[in-house]
Parts: structure tokens; C-alpha cells; sequence
DNA sequence: CGCTTGACCGCAA
DNA sequence: ATTGCGGCCAAGC
């Protein structure tokens, strides 16, 4: 036993990472920073990309919804995978793209503060 | 064990 | 707007 690589807790920064991302709500962004932070690694914004690299198939994260934080989409889509995929899906659960495929983090950015993840709009601004 | 790379962030020029 | 630099941790060779 004694794994040096855990100690207490069990739990390494990537499964931390995960379970932040994991709470994520539909419609919503964050930022890798945020994220980081969030799994109470702060200043570690590397680890949750890291991470999100590294993510070990079989588990379903919504990694679509981390995004860097000049609001925009990372990962170098690859063979195999299309151009724009993570924009889609993005999309598809309702986060509008700006002009030159930025997100408004005013309106999309996730708020870990809000019970309820509510809708702040309206607007105008 | 050590260097390099990497889905990053923030600031400065 | 773009480029450069430092910081952080983990995986690969």
C-alpha cells in the first residue's frame, strides 16, 4: 500500500478535475482556470487540459464545455475528428457563438455560486 | 531520474 | 491585435 502517488483522500487532481466538470450544467461554459480552481487546484488551469487530454475513455465527461479563457474553444481538431465538433455540440445545448467563434463568459460562464443554474438574462447590457 | 511537450492563464511590450 | 515570458503539474521517451 502505500501508493505514494495518492495519499490522502485518495483522490488525484485529475479525478477532481472530472468531478467538477461533471457538475457542469447544460448551456454553460467553463473555463479551464475555473475548473482548476473549482477542484481546489488553483493556478493549476494546466491539469484540468491535461486532464482533459488524458481522459481515460469510458467515462463520459462534457469536456465540450471547457473551454479556455478567452472563451474559446481549444483542441486542434485532428483527423477523425471535424472541424468546429466541440462548437456544435456547444450549439446544440444552446450556447450562442460570437463573431470570430467566441462565447460571451458574461452570459454562458457557469456560476459554481448559483444553486440554480439561472438564466441571467435577460439581457440587455 | 531528467528533459520535452501540452485541451492553460496572466501580464507586459 | 499579436508575441513573449514565467508558472504549474503530469505523461512520455
Amino acid at each position: 500500500m502505500a501508493p505514494k502517488t495518492m495519499g490522502k483522500g485518495g483522490a488525484s487532481p485529475f479525478e477532481k478535475i472530472y468531478a467538477v466538470i461533471k457538475r457542469i450544467p447544460e448551456g454553460r461554459v467553463a473555463t479551464y482556470g475555473q475548473v482548476a480552481a473549482l477542484a481546489g487546484l488553483p493556478g493549476r488551469a494546466r491539469l484540468a487540459g491535461t486532464a482533459l487530454r488524458e481522459t481515460p475513455e469510458g467515462l463520459t465527461l462534457p469536456w465540450q464545455r471547457v473551454i479556455n479563457a478567452g472563451g474559446k474553444v481549444s483542441h486542434r481538431p485532428g483527423l477523425g475528428v471535424e472541424e468546429g465538433y466541440q462548437r456544435h455540440l456547444l450549439e446544440e445545448e444552446g450556447v450562442v457563438f460570437s463573431r470570430g467563434g467566441r462565447i460571451d463568459l458574461e452570459r454562458f460562464g457557469w456560476d459554481p455560486d448559483a444553486p440554480l443554474s439561472r438564466k441571467r438574462g435577460g439581457g440587455r447590457k
